[in-house]
DNA sequence: AAAAACTAATTAAACGTTTGTTTAATATTA
DNA sequence: TAATATTAAACAAACGTTTAATTAGTTTTT
């Protein structure tokens, strides 16, 4: 992938996560990345393909990490699920921007096609953790829970603390000026809540 | 509100809730409600005032019982927690599409006094959540949780089952035709996965 | 090494649609 | 008759996309 399109996918992630993808126009996206607007039809052929070809370009941030996880031997499972809350907490503070594309474009029920690729990037880590609980769940070093829901308990947190900005500084106590992706303190708090929440929920009482 | 401005707003949910907000023309929307496109702007004056009008009208959709259930003094805390789980699951499953509407749009950065009118409406229920949960700190009757973060826990995991369905449907093993909003099992299983994870973190042990 | 030929990158302008909105005329109701 | 509701048509602006001309860069030929 050229400089230029790179440059034109950083830019389109950001104007995407702010306005959305039918919000944005190519005009707006050629004033901000500093191109004359017909050089995105020359490099992607449209704006939807713009889009797929930031999915694909953007796709595989996280599978590698987990998978590294879930086959330490060195870690209990409930180590294991503690890992991983960490690696994604994370992971999606730094592709913040692009997660939240991903997620608000996954959330639309139109554009189907576009939608599978993006389900294709985030069931794999999905179902990672999944077999994580449920390798626990038959060992008894787990309770018996619905490991389903346990992921999106788990994802859920995750996106309704970064995602609804506004919402989560009121609950806070924030400023509206607060931005939690630069505090790691809120990294931390977040992660804590969830590791705490998950033992109580998983660990079998003593 | 007459008649006929409730008619075009029930389907302005349901083109909103499939398209997106900018997804979404007013030509589109007079084809669905069989109106003409002229009347919309006749009678709420422009796209997006025709959106506020929306959200005023469905707004006060939870609080209500919410109040009466954290007032009850018949409960104990965690059966107020567990009811809260209950009326939430209820209320978003009956106003599903309102509130994917909402949630859509609360997650855009844009539309800075829309954003403010959504938070108005969504920010008083937490409220009251959260109220129990501290005030169920404060007796012992619950652990030292971080109550904020529980919220999101609870709100998050419906948001995270009930907004992304094909995600979620893959994740469960269902067809991408399954709509879990129909299925009552489905609801109940969600609402036993919350409960049972809200006893484990809540509750001191024994 | 210079000139020519060719490919790729870049541009401003225009294209045809679609957008939200308004108008001005007509129908309906009180 | 007067106010309200409804319509088809038109409006200007914005949209994604294409065109056709120009510049820059590379390769080939002399």
């Amino acid at each position: 992938m050229t400089d230029k399109k790179t440059h034109i996918i950083d830019h389109a992630i950001e104007l995407f996560a702010e306005k959305g993808f039918e919000g944005s126009s190519i005009r707006d996206l050629a004033a901000r990345a500093d191109v004359n607007v017909a050089m995105i039809n020359y490099y992607f052929g449209s704006k939807e393909k713009l889009f797929e070809s930031m999915v694909a370009d953007r796709a595989s941030y996280t599978r590698g990490v987990l998978d590294e996880i879930a086959n330490n031997s060195a870690l209990s499972d409930i180590g294991k699920i503690e890992r991983i809350i960490d690696t994604y907490i994370s992971k999606l503070f730094t592709n913040r921007k692009f997660h939240r594309v991903l997620h608000q474009e996954m959330m639309l029920s139109q554009r189907e096609t576009l939608q599978h690729s993006i389900v294709e990037i985030l069931y794999p880590n999905s179902l990672i953790i999944k077999n994580v609980i449920e390798a626990g769940v038959k060992k008894g070093s787990f309770r018996k829970v619905d490991a389903s829901m346990v992921i999106a308990t788990i994802i859920g947190t995750i996106n309704q603390v970064l995602l609804s900005k506004k919402m989560c500084n009121k609950l806070l106590n924030k400023e509206d000026s607060y931005i939690p992706y630069d505090d790691a303190k809120f990294a931390k708090r977040l992660s804590d809540h969830l590791k705490q929440l998950m033992q109580a929920h998983l660990l079998p009482q003593s």
